[in-house]
DNA sequence: TTATGAGATATTGCATACAATTCTTGCCGG
DNA sequence: CCGGCAAGAATTGTATGCAATATCTCATAA
């Protein structure tokens, strides 16, 4: 039987998992200050404990960790969210390239079964309707086997969601489930060139929703932002 | 004068440069142990700073950190290695495909000036060699001014080195520097579609020379350990 | 009123001490 | 001679304390 030991519920992993899903969801929203001890005597851990989980999330891009000055939920440019969703257009391509034809039914089924719980969301609970959105590219990301592919994609796909809280229309829903919808069937019928085709623009369409400036300060706020970074301001 | 500060020369932040040198160069070859203290102490730094470094080392996927049972150097499987270098060809790709025909006669004169400094080294001083064709790709992946890209891409170009060091014949040099070149003639003229397939194909040259599986054995090695992961022994 | 600067406060950087777990060694029984 | 077991050693996981740095407060002077 294949039961592995629990992978060790260290308490690290589960302050990362805490910290990261407040910043998905937005609770922690961008550019909050992110104190070691406050986080810590909230969560009942030691400053230890927050430090690595904060350097964890540093790695990852979703927080910011400026020395000598705490760290804080990343802000990123609008530079950033473009070369964000460039490198994603390009794995994402990638990752159904590789799973057109190659899916089980059981895999398929999964799929399905998972857009069927956005369409769901979509209108019983938006909140959790842009989780699920996310989750789906996950998931395609690790039918695809790649486990270096899937942690980029993941990755990726969480600070889209920054990218979204930031200069994205306030709660539109960032992928449309029809589109979902399309590529599935055509990674059932192995048609490779319009699964990718079809990836290719869901994510140039995420990405012009997710970059709209909702707010046009933002833009010379960034501008800005840029500057200073390099003067370490 | 854009000075910037001095970027705050933590001390966690050079113990980890040490390290990645040290694997990189093979100074530390596939799952040598890495004991905290032994390193602390060799180091000059508390095992504070040597558990920092290594996590990050962890997260690059340069080491594996096995809980309570300490870590090592990362030893990939023959699949990992695949995977690396199916994204590597993707994520070059693209890095190249942004570059063709914007480099500027500055840029254009780097590139020149670094392969010309690897074909030297080729002959003078082989061990420098490998680490030169490394930074080649490292430096096409900085010109394209995606820093999200050039994270990714020198992830992978130091997880490679792990891979040749592994599975690759010994000395071999992993980049052909006439393939280096016509890719910068190609960028230079602007020619984006042959300068792809020039990319495409000089990955899968690496790969290949990489992946040659030197001892026969390595696979069934892997394969034991594949199922050992699993079992978490 | 505004700008400046010194002191106070808060937060991070780092090292050390202790607790928990795993690995080693040597003994004992079969 | 071999296998199992228990005590000890070694190594990692976590918490805490001190030092260094940044931030804030507020008084003082132009």
């Amino acid at each position: 039987m294949p039961k592995g030991k629990p992978p060790a519920p260290s308490k690290s992993d589960a302050v990362y998992r805490v910290l990261k899903r407040a910043i998905l969801d937005q609770a922690l929203t961008a550019g909050a200050k992110l104190p070691e001890d406050a986080i810590g005597e909230k969560l009942g851990v030691s400053r230890t404990i927050v430090r690595q989980a904060l350097a964890r999330l540093n790695g990852e891009g979703l927080i910011e960790l400026r020395p000598h000055k705490g760290a804080c939920v990343a802000q990123p440019t609008l530079e950033d969210g473009r070369n964000i969703f460039t490198v994603r257009r390009s794995l994402e391509t990638l990752v159904v390239e590789g799973l057109a034809g190659r899916l089980t039914p059981q895999q398929l089924h999964l799929l399905e079964a998972h857009v069927e719980a956005e369409d769901k969301a979509r209108t019983e609970q938006p909140a959790a309707s842009i989780q699920l959105a996310g989750e789906f590219h996950v998931l395609l990301a690790r039918l695809s086997g790649n486990d270096i592919l899937l942690r980029y994609v993941t990755e990726l796909v969480s600070r889209s969601s920054l990218i979204l809280s930031l200069y994205g229309r306030p709660h539109s829903p960032d992928c449309a489930v029809s589109e979902h919808r399309e590529l599935i069937a055509a990674l059932a019928r192995g048609d490779s060139e319009t699964a990718c085709g079809l990836m290719h623009h869901h994510i140039e369409a995420i990405a012009a929703r997710a970059l709209l400036t909702k707010n046009p300060d933002r833009e010379f706020h960034d501008l800005l932002a840029a500057y200073a970074k390099e003067e370490g301001l």
